[in-house]
DNA sequence: CGGACAAGCTGA
DNA sequence: CAGCTTGTCCGG
């Protein structure tokens, strides 16, 4: 349910799953020690542990006997609070965890003895935090303990590491960040092209740090570094005993519930990367998993992005950078402003693209066109402008019926361009088979369309200099490159989504780091008939605190996250789950659109009590808490 | 989840 | 009413 370790979570370490239990197989709680010498004292009280099945359906712990053999042989010694065990459930074999020890099982059930110790798991503290996760995505705890597991048998964490020095802070404006530990993050708006690795020390001096980055390649290449720096590193999901046994840990979304042997604080670098929500349910959200572990343990938390989502700056103090830090390490943004161009005869490209594509600025030259979301653009013949809708700030679309439509209230108009009364607009949508071949008659150069299928070697060593792809181009590229032109970015500003402005900015973020900082001579150039939109402007000025207000105060006064909570419930049973909802007064219900309602309540723990206290239908439910598109 | 069992449908 | 399908319950 979770991905990667979670699915090996699965706790199937010996025999099949689903075969029947051999009863000579288990180990018998009574026939070993009864009856030898029963004078000698009373019988001791047997030994009762509560076991969590690793069944997402299963959502109850059940009891079962600590095996009399395992005190001989030291495994009753080993066994706890997160052991991962063995046990008989309805006849057949299946994982779990420990969740409590020596309890005192209900009176009239007999208890089936432990069929096996499968090694360690998560400490007591992590099942909380497991717990506290699965209410707050309204999703099964066993997931997240799945998620927090090593995906084969550890039976005891690594030895710890030699203790390392840590080298001294050199005067960095952020090396007050992890003063605070009274549970309220500090957000550090680390411009793209920093390096966060002093940051990252910064976190090591105060013991164990876990440190959080959005992808897994991510974190492999800052593991790298750190070790060169000679930390003891344990990169997850590989090294589990180690990170148990001490020691940095450096992961990605899952390694928010690693092992870390002695917290001392905790590192999100990119907090605004959506890779650190899961998008299957429950679609966690590492950060935010992140913040409350670091709140638990009482130590700091650093959230630290160029440009901060309003999550995180709801949820912590911000620490910026000198207006000179912050411009130093963005790129120069090339706004083309594409109203004014003849866009019928230059259709995607503008002139002023030729002398990029030509290298004349230098190279390589990579150039992003998103596909996805293929909303249509329709731009006046006239002038230029953009069909919108100015009061929900999304592109109209043409109806079959010649209308304009605004596709979040389908409120429909005539066709007819706001700005200069014109009733001819142009669909902008090219053919992306071509755009690869106009690119290169206007670069006069080879250039190399970048897909799922185009091998390193292309990318990063071979004989092209101009690049296009859709955004995933930005992530298949590591060296330092010479300009980053986005060919159609309104679609991006646009975007009839919630997190539009943020995920935009997100990209050009992305895209900022292959430029490096700003004397590197990099330039961001992107194509727009929005030059004033605030993502941009943002981005001109090297300034993502101008992102914020305007945001902040659509979204409060929406009671949009962070100031309210929103799960987007869909599926076969989606309408039998809303009626056994009903209206409570504490929530608010939207929809259904699409087939999907809209549940809101003022914050997270109403949410998840509303949620919860629905009995689940069984059939196809998807309960999306914090939805990605809303 | 997957097995056990009960309640509904069919067919001779 | 056996024989099968579909649904509901429950597991220590």
């Amino acid at each position: 349910m979770t991905g990667g370790a979670a699915d090996q979570g699965r706790l199937d370490l010996d025999d099949g799953m689903t075969a029947d239990v051999d009863p000579a197989e288990e180990e018998s709680p009574v026939d070993a020690s009864k009856g030898v010498d029963d004078a000698v004292s009373p019988d001791p009280p047997d030994r009762v542990v509560r076991v969590l099945p690793d069944v997402a359906a299963v959502g109850r712990a059940f009891d079962y006997l600590v095996p009399p053999a395992w005190e001989d042989d030291g495994r009753a010694e080993s066994l706890g609070v997160g052991s991962r065990v063995r046990v008989v459930l309805g006849g057949r074999r299946v994982g779990g965890w420990v969740v409590e020890d020596h309890v005192v099982p209900p009176a009239g059930v007999e208890l089936r003895p432990l069929s096996r110790l499968s090694g360690i798991g998560p400490s007591a503290a992590l099942i909380d935090l497991a717990r506290w996760a699965a209410r707050r995505w309204v999703g099964p705890v066993s997931g997240f303990l799945a998620t927090a597991s090593p995906s084969t048998v550890v039976e005891a964490a690594a030895p710890g590491p030699a203790p390392a020095t840590v080298p001294q802070a050199t005067g960095h404006w952020f090396d007050g960040a992890f003063a605070g530990d009274d549970g309220v993050p500090t957000v550090v708006r680390l411009p793209p092209a920093a390096n966060p690795v002093p940051l990252v020390l910064a976190a090591a001096r105060l013991g164990d740090a876990l440190v959080l980055v959005p992808t897994a390649p991510a974190a492999s290449r800052l593991a790298g570094q750190l070790r060169r720096a000679g930390l003891p590193v344990a990169s997850m999901p590989r090294d589990w005993a180690q990170a148990a046994g001490g020691g940095l840990v450096v992961g990605s979304r899952a390694a928010a519930l690693a092992p870390v042997r002695d917290l001392g604080a905790v590192l999100v670098l990119d907090e605004h990367d959506e890779a650190y929500q899961e998008e299957r349910a429950p679609t966690w959200n590492a950060r935010d998993l992140a913040v409350e572990r670091a709140r638990r343990a009482r130590v700091p938390c650093v959230l630290a992005s160029a440009a901060p989502t309003l999550e995180a700056l709801a949820a912590g103090h911000l620490l910026v950078p000198s207006r000179a830090e912050e411009r130093a390490g963005w790129p120069v943004l090339d706004l083309v402003d594409r109203r004014q161009d003849d866009s019928a005869r230059s259709g995607l490209f503008s002139p002023a693209l030729v002398p990029v594509l030509r290298g004349e600025g230098g190279d390589p030259v990579i150039c992003v066109l998103n596909r996805k979301g293929r909303s249509r653009l329709l731009a006046c013949h006239g002038c230029g402008e953009l069909a919108r809708c100015e009061q929900h700030r999304v592109p109209l679309i043409q109806d079959e019926d010649d209308r304009l439509r605004c596709p979040v209230d389908d409120d429909r108009r005539p066709v007819v361009c706001d700005a200069c009364g014109a009733t001819r607009f142009r669909n902008l949508r090219a053919g992306v088979a071509r755009v690869r071949e106009e690119l290169e008659a206007l670069a006069g150069r080879p250039v190399l369309e970048v897909t799922a299928g185009t091998g390193a070697t292309n990318l990063d060593d071979g004989e092209a200099s101009v690049f296009v792809g859709t955004e995933a181009v930005l992530y298949r590229i590591h060296r330092r490159v010479a300009r980053v032109v986005f060919l159609e970015f309104d679609q991006e500003l646009l975007a009839p989504r919630m997190r539009a402005a943020e995920q935009a900015v997100a990209l050009l973020v992305r895209a900022a780091r292959l430029l490096g900082p700003r004397e590197a001579g990099g330039r961001l150039v992107v194509q727009t008939r929005q030059p004033d939109h605030e993502v941009l402007q943002a981005v001109l000025h090297a300034d993502p605190g101008r992102l914020v207000e305007g945001e902040r105060e659509r979204r409060m006064l929406l009671g949009l996250p962070p100031y309210g909570a929103l799960a987007r419930i869909s599926g076969a049973v989606a309408p039998e789950f809303m009626a056994r909802l009903g209206t409570p007064d504490d929530v608010n219900v939207l929809g259904p659109r699409d087939g999907a309602w809209l549940v809101r309540a003022a914050d997270h723990d109403s949410l998840s009590a509303v949620l919860a206290g629905v009995e689940r239908p069984s059939g196809r439910l998807r309960i999306e808490v914090d939805p990605r598109r809303a």
